[in-house]
DNA sequence: ACGGTCTGTTGATTTGGATCAAGCGGCCGG
DNA sequence: CCGGCCGCTTGATCCAAATCAACAGACCGT
């Protein structure tokens, strides 16, 4: 489900524009709350960058599990391959708006400038970086470490703010996570119960950080 | 431990030479048994470039518990990083020769040529889809899974060997799939005894595959 | 050749997290 | 405003893999 808010505007400040320059066009679109943005293994055609909302990337295997490889917040850039295929799927969390531009146009542009494929360089060194820390995460930490850590990931992600709001699902975070939501659930209750976070109001998504060092702590 | 057997050889072909071009110079070095090639924190002064043997690259959390990201062999290339330091330790898995270069070399020498640091980019896709790959299998496969998974990946690597002989230790193996090296034997003796595979000789590192499609069904 | 250490296998037992199950409150569409 | 669904929590039970333990053969240096 996809729908055009404002072709063909100007790039504005962001990685994007930094990455092709000021001269290839992009496109601006909303997706609405779990919609699919690309599938895994359909032709790259776009690379993405979020202006608002959250996307979620995951693989899954035949039988349905699912691995979310990553989430992503407004400023980030997805969806670049190096090959002409995407290796995983996209989807909206909540409503999202991102910015558009053809694979093809980042390609020519990157040619024609000094530094464009070092950028790209340093987007896609930055993705390895974070799946080297989560292949520690899956493979050795336990289910309380491995939800710490990801509060404190997305608290550092979201800028420490005071209140924040999550947008994804305990289900998603369970899948990012390796684990199944119930376990989440129980180690957020847990470190609730600890005193070390507390759930502002009722929805359960929205996340005070109290004594953020030692939850920290509990993330090795 | 470090034994200079060839310095300034002029490079041959393989990756580094193309990624760098003919000018550049490279050294090559051996690598004893067990030892650390370069450690998770320390500067980044040299990219490598596996003649033969075999290197591991691991991260530890600070209790001890490791996670291999990935095995090296003959041919892979190591060790680029797109900040000063390493983000991981890299060790010799038996005794290993290793092409050498500055990476400061590297990075003036793909200043200077068309499709240079587009190399570069290939190969650090190449390892963030590994690491794609990789994260499902921790975050979501089984034990027989994961270790199905990995001999399809090592029988491929080593290009479909009649007879494979794996460098590295059931302790290797486990900590590269997130699981004890008990829990790793009995899966392979598990194949074994479904004559899905067979151990050549009484070392248990030489395996040859019977039947690698069924194997490649058991890791989804 | 020999003793010690290292690597791997196998068995017994434990356990962390998955699965199964029930219930609650919010939210959305009519 | 109501009814059903969805997201989440919590409790009970189960199970796959970890842990604990014993042992055997290979490999190493002397």
């Amino acid at each position: 489900m996809l729908v055009n808010i404002n072709t063909h505007r100007p790039p504005i400040d962001g990685h994007l524009a930094a990455l092709a320059g000021e001269r290839a066009p992009c496109s601006e679109y909303r997706y609405r709350k779990g919609t699919e943005i690309f599938g895994e293994g359909e032709e790259a055609e776009y690379v993405y960058q979020i202006t608002a909302g959250a996307v979620r990337t995951h693989k899954l295997l035949t039988d349905g599990r699912r691995q979310i490889n990553a989430f992503h917040l407004p400023g980030d850039m997805f969806g670049f391959e190096n090959g002409s295929n995407h290796r995983f799927t996209a989807e909206a969390i909540i409503e999202t708006d991102v910015r558009i531009m053809r694979r093809g146009s980042i390609i020519e542009a990157t040619k024609n400038r000094t530094g464009g494929t070092r950028s790209l360089l340093r987007l896609v060194t930055q993705n390895l970086q974070h799946a080297e820390n989560h292949m520690l995460l899956l493979g050795r930490k336990t289910a309380p470490e491995r939800v710490a850590t990801f509060l404190v990931e997305m608290d550092a992600r979201l800028g420490h703010p005071q209140l924040m709001t999550l947008p994804m699902s305990r289900r998603d975070i369970a899948d990012y996570l390796g684990l199944t939501l119930e376990t989440v659930s129980r180690a957020l209750s847990r470190l609730r119960d600890q005193n070390l976070l507390r759930f502002e109001g009722t929805t359960q998504r929205r996340i005070e950080l109290l004594r953020r060092e030692e939850l920290a702590e509990l993330g090795p």
